[in-house]
DNA sequence: ATGTCGCGACCATCGCGA
């Protein structure tokens, strides 16, 4: 089976390339980050023409994530568990579970958004940092139960210098900050495997290119949207990659798909 | 050197977030 996950920077403004998407790739779960609409105007109806259904946990202007499904399935969560304060109101968690059959059985996965966090330091850091410590803990319960486990979506972390094509000129940034990448580290080290990484060495491999300043064009792309692996998971991965075509569309998102495949 | 997009709002340019 394949799980992927998107930002799609507006599920309206990018329906289009979305379906589009959805009938090329045949992913069966799909995390979908920064819907920027609410639930009710999700375009539910057109996902599930495709053959998905939709869990969204949706918020007016900003964020906003769901999970589409070809499986059957049910929310487990609407929102991080444990996370209060500033920004816990916001749209950035849904988790389900949906039913693989086969030999994979049932599948937890979880669709994240996480708190940019620039300016740093400040407030929106205050942010990613109270998020971060509320997701590790949440997936530190999580892999107790020793699932199939897959949380994937936008970690707005830059995990190591291959994973930037200039890393002096990201230095300051949140998403760069020995910080955030040691909160990433953390979380990756409760036992995850970074999908991309167990199948891909090396350098260049990047997942958000920005609108601005030619990025595109240039290839001055970050590694930001992330698929973490429970061990039993991992022990089932048979593929992972990265659909960078998508980003040189017309009317494209910042971020392009990111998937793996799980075998029976 | 610069270069963008999407949303929502005092409705058509601007502030915000990224």
């Amino acid at each position: 089976m394949k799980i992927a996950s998107w930002n799609v920077n507006s599920i309206k403004a990018r329906l289009p390339l979305l379906l589009d998407w959805l009938a090329a790739r045949a992913p069966d779960i799909v995390c979908l980050q920064e819907l920027k609409c609410v639930a009710e105007a999700f375009p539910a109806e057109a996902i599930a023409e495709a053959g998905y259904t939709a869990a969204v946990l949706g918020q007016k202007t900003y964020n906003g994530v769901a999970i589409l499904s070809r499986l059957p399935m049910d929310v487990t969560e609407r929102g991080l568990p444990g996370l209060s304060g500033e920004g816990a109101d916001e749209a950035r968690y849904i988790e389900v579970l949906a039913e693989a059959g086969g030999g994979l059985g049932v599948v937890r996965v979880g669709s994240i958004y996480l708190p940019n966090g620039n300016p740093a330091p400040g407030p929106k850091y205050d942010k990613k940092r109270a998020f971060f410590a509320a997701l590790t803990a949440h997936a530190r319960t999580l892999l107790a139960r020793e699932e199939v486990l897959v949380l994937a979506g936008d970690y707005n972390v830059i995990p190591h210098p291959r994973d930037v094509h200039d890393p002096a000129a990201w230095a300051e940034d949140a998403l760069f900050l020995p910080e955030s990448r040691a909160a990433f580290a953390g979380l990756v080290n409760l036992g995850f495997t970074d999908a991309i990484r167990a199948c891909h060495a090396g350098g260049g491999l990047y997942t958000f290119w920005d609108y601005q300043a030619g990025a595109w064009p240039k290839n001055r792309g970050i590694r930001i949207d992330h698929l973490l692996l429970s061990p039993r998971a991992a022990d089932r991965l048979t593929g992972a990659g990265i659909d960078r075509e998508r980003r040189a569309l017309e009317k494209a998102s910042d971020h392009v798909p990111v998937w793996c495949t799980l075998g029976p």
